[in-house]
DNA sequence: GTCTATACTAGGATAGAC
DNA sequence: GTCTATCCTAGTATAGAC
């Protein structure tokens, strides 16, 4: 009798692909101890994910999704407050940095790790894609120097990311978040 | 007769090293291609590095010497000015990301190729004690704050080292300066 | 038919021998 | 400098369990 098709096997091989990646990095993990970990035969992973690189890309894009929807349920309700949506934004950004384990950004340590391939390139338009969306909502503070304003609080989403996996910067998510919010205060110069 | 042992052979190796690590990354780069790009034998490398961690953490050790010089130099004639000093910090790396081929700083990326490995250890400590210089100096300004101070300054040098790598990050340099002399101004609340 | 597990190929890695 | 030993990698194919 023909074995049923086991439901949920693609988001399983990704969760153990997401933990390895994030826990040694993505070059360190071989295919094998995905297999290995995740229990699945070799033969299933390479039907799901043709290649690594497709492996990798399909835990990029789910990350991905993730924000995306996160952003979206967020931001939603402050429609009318730009300057309250880029303080949400970095809230969004802060309680990332703030999960145990937590090694640094996926799409920013990717870029670092695959600098000119397929995967570099799906995490740097991701990149862009969130900082354009700071500079879209600056735009629509009414700050005197709307530009000005997406580049500093682009410099702290940036700077939360890279130094809360860094040594002293256990703080850095409660640090930028007060750093934006202060930037988007309309009373300050 | 005896060939004369080439002067600067370290130095060159380290260079070609240094030149393929930031363009393509530490793990992608092999022993050979740095053997052939160099133009020594094998052999010699070997002599010099008896491994490729000792290679890359030579890589790093020379940056950070040329890091301790720089910052001996720059901060010395502002030794009774501790915010000028932070000021000047945020200069010397903003100088760092605005070179030409940069691709993120080397520490920061080895702490993301090796996250639990030797290479990163050393550049985590790297990084601890850029962080403690910071703080050090904070203390000094007389700020009301000193350690807030650090960690916005802090935040602002690791935004400008990853954002300058990323997209939208060209003026990075130039826009975290500029926020650290600000933070650093006594006049501000 | 669908899965796990394993054997296998081909290439590239570090490292060392000569 | 070339050549070799050893290992690890991605990826494929095969064998066998359910």
């Amino acid at each position: 009798m023909a074995r049923q098709q086991a439901p949920g096997t693609r988001e399983r091989i990704l969760d153990t692909a997401a933990r390895l990646f994030t826990a040694h990095g993505v070059r360190a993990v071989g295919m094998q101890r995905i297999v290995d970990e995740c229990g699945c035969g070799k033969n299933l992973l390479y039907r799901e994910f043709p290649s690594k690189d497709a492996l990798v890309v399909a835990h990029l894009a789910r990350l991905r999704e993730i924000w995306l929807a996160q952003v979206h349920a967020t931001l939603a309700p402050l429609a009318d407050d730009p300057a309250a949506q880029l303080v949400a934004l970095a809230e969004l950004a802060a309680a990332q940095v703030a999960e145990a384990g937590y090694r640094g950004c996926a799409f920013r340590n990717c870029l670092t790790e695959f600098p000119r391939h397929r995967v570099g390139r799906f995490a740097a338009e991701h990149l862009a894609d969130v900082r354009a969306q700071v500079g879209e909502l600056a735009g629509r503070t009414g700050a005197a120097r709307p530009e000005l304003l997406a580049e500093r609080v682009w410099l702290a989403i940036e700077g939360m990311y890279a130094s809360a996996a860094h040594p002293g910067g256990e703080r850095a998510g409660e640090v930028a978040v007060a750093l934006v919010a202060e930037l988007t205060r309309p009373t300050r110069a």
